[in-house]
Order: structure tokens, then C-alpha cells, then sequence
DNA sequence: GGTATCAAGATACTCACGGTATGTCGACGC
DNA sequence: GCGTCGACATACCGTGAGTATCTTGATACC
């Protein structure tokens, strides 16, 4: 009667860890790292924390998993961005609109509050900045061959900023306005102007 | 033969304050927001957990009265900076050399470890934007009067890529290099060049 | 100067959560 | 079939934030 035929145990350990997997997606997103337990995941997802503890090493582990899932995905939508018709500026543009979060304006906070808690524990960190730097070449090939910044460069600056200005906005959610990171890209891709005064 | 004198019950209440806030910067400097606790802290000071919320409202709360002093010797600093007799170049660069942090290098990291934990918990960010707010008031005050940026964008801007940076470091420690960070600067600081191609 | 009061802070709890140890049951090898 | 082993549940432990209560000494009042 259950449509799920009877499964073979890596068949059924599989669905395990994907159900696990969009659980943990759910509920990170949502309460952030700290805030979500493995038992809220481990319930949502229709089982008990053993289930975790038997798919995955840790809590951290666990969102690693998941992290690496995210860069995948975001690492394919930038290559389709690359693959695209539009000219340069254009695709600088869509970018500029959605600097690195999915569709979900939590992912990027999500990601810092799990980077500043891998800071303190040199392994996660590690496995943290693997899937980081992934996210980070796929986008450097998006800077312009001309870039009077280096394009690995670019690619830091601009992740840096996207970062930092995720954090500004939780201070004035108004006060950061759109255009303000189109703008500041612009500057960057520029020849560097000569000292200010 | 204490070389304390009897002290009355407001001036022990403020020891004992000062005493906490010392032994709590130690602590969260060292090993993090969530990596420290609040046992460690009153130990450190020679006290016990009772006094920690017998002085304080939570542990947020003592984090949060310890940033306001943070933020208080931070603004103090660029007050010195804005009257110093140097010129304005010099003075960016100066800031571009050590953009927010104190002595302290972990400084920026546990500012982000708490603002980031403080996104969950309204009471807590608007504590924190209070102070941080400052922050950025004071620091907008050094940008220059032509900036073709806003000042406070200019403050919103530079604290975002300081606080990305830093991030980033995490992940590369040589991988940003001092000048990386005053290059960006300087094109932030500019005209806009016409859109790049 | 003696005594009641009240607050600083110690002590002793509760509860939540990450992690571990162990139990159970069904798939797989023989 | 039947023993083994792995997927997962259950029961437990340690730790840390927060709370309730007790102790003690400074202060106020007589």
C-alpha cells in the first residue's frame, strides 16, 4: 500500500540523508545555525537525532553537507549566468542584484554565523573554506578580462562586500539601498583613480 | 591589611562591574561569544556566576555593555585621528591600516559572532545598532567633504568591506593583503568611471 | 549603639542541547 | 533459514544559560 516500494539499505540510507538534508535546509534557513537543534531537523524530517548521528558526524558536519549542496547550486546558476546571451555589464548587473544569496535572503547570514563558529575549530573551517573557495573561483570568472583588479581579487573584494553589506542591513534594513552595491561594483572594476584628497 | 579600604555598597557594585567587563573582554577576545562562559568569565574575575547576573541582565547584556566600552575607545581614537595635524590622505590611509579593529585583531570577528546571533533576537540588535551606529556616525565624519559617495555611505561602505575582509581572512589568511584593502578603498572613494565593458 | 532592611553575591538548582552508548529490527551474505 | 551487520531509536551524560534561594554585611532608622 505505501508507494515506496521496499527500499535496499544504501537505497534507503540515501533517502535518509536527502529527507535529513531539506530538513536541515528548512530549519537552518530559518532559525539560523545556533538556533536550530537536531532534534527540531531530526523531527521534521520524521526521525530521531540517531538518525543524524548515523548519516552524519556532527551538527557541524551535518550543515557542511548541506553548505556544499548550496555552493553546488549556486555555483550552477553562475555558470548558466556565464553561459547566457547577455553582454558583460549585464550579467555584472544581475549579479550586482543578488551578490551571492539563493533565493533566500537568510543564506547569507547563515553562512557568516556558521564561518565565524568555524573559526574557533581549525577542521570545520578547513571543509568550510573548500566549499567557499569553489563559490569564490566560480565567481572570479566573472570578472571582465580587462579588470584593473586582479579577478581573484575582484572576486574577494566582491564576495567581502556582499558579505559585509548583509551585515549593515540588519543594522538599517533601509539605509543600504540597492543601488548601492551596483554602485560600489562599478567602482571597483574601474581603473584605480589617482589618490583622493 | 587589604589594601582596599571599606567600601560602600555602590562603590563595591562598581569594582565589581569594572572587574567583570575586564574579565569578560579577556575571555570573549579570546575564545568567542559562544566559546566563553559565563562561569569562565566570573572565575576569571574571582567571583561567582550570582554576581555576573546580579550585575547584568544576561549574558548579552554584559557583551553588550562591554562593546559600548569597546565603541567608546574606538570612537575616542578617531576623534584623535580627525584632530591629529596630519593630512586627509594620511588619515584614510591610517584607517584603511586598522579599519575597525582595536589592538585587537579578534575584535572584528566577535563583533560579527554577535551581531549575527543578535539578528534572532530583536531586543539585542537594536542594543547593538545603538553602538554600532555610533560607530559609523563617527567614522563617516573622516570622509572626505567631496566624496562623490555620501558620508554615510562612504561610513556604510567601508565598514561593510572592513567587515568582509575579515571574513575573507579567515579563509586566506595571506590571500588578502594589506594593500588589498586600501586599493579598494581608493576606488570606492573616486568618481564613478563609466560602465565597464 | 542596637536592630530591621535590603541588596551584593554565593549556592543550588532546572532545563535545553550536543554528543554517546546501547538496544532493536530488518536487509543481506551464506 | 539463520547469523551478522548496519540503520535508526532510545536512554543516557556533560555542559552551559538562566533562576530560585540563602547568606552576609552595608545602610537606614530608632
Amino acid at each position: 500500500m505505501a508507494t515506496a516500494a521496499r527500499l535496499s539499505r544504501s537505497e534507503r540510507a540515501a533517502l535518509t540523508r536527502r529527507e535529513l538534508l531539506a530538513a536541515a535546509q528548512r530549519r537552518f534557513f530559518r532559525d539560523g545555525y545556533h538556533g536550530t537543534t537536531l532534534d527540531d531537523i531530526a523531527d521534521e524530517a520524521g526521525y530521531t537525532k540517531g538518525a543524524v548521528y548515523s548519516t552524519f558526524k556532527s551538527k557541524g558536519g551535518l550543515f557542511l553537507a548541506l553548505f556544499d549542496e548550496v555552493v553546488d547550486r549556486r555555483v550552477e546558476g553562475i555558470r548558466e549566468l556565464l553561459a547566457g546571451e547577455d553582454t558583460h555589464a549585464e550579467k555584472l548587473a544581475a549579479l550586482a542584484r543578488r551578490p551571492v544569496d539563493d533565493e533566500h535572503p537568510q543564506y547569507v547570514l547563515l553562512m557568516i554565523e556558521f564561518w565565524v563558529h568555524a573559526a574557533r575549530d581549525p577542521a570545520l573551517l578547513e571543509a568550510f573554506s573548500d566549499s567557499y573557495r569553489r563559490l569564490r573561483a566560480k565567481l572570479a570568472e566573472i570578472a571582465p578580462d580587462d579588470a584593473h583588479f586582479g579577478r581573484d581579487r575582484w572576486a574577494t573584494v566582491t564576495l567581502a562586500l556582499s558579505n559585509g553589506m548583509a551585515l549593515e542591513r540588519l543594522i538599517d534594513p533601509g539605509g543600504v539601498p540597492d543601488d548601492l552595491m551596483a554602485s560600489a561594483q562599478r567602482r571597483l572594476l574601474g581603473p584605480e583613480p589617482p589618490a583622493a584628497g
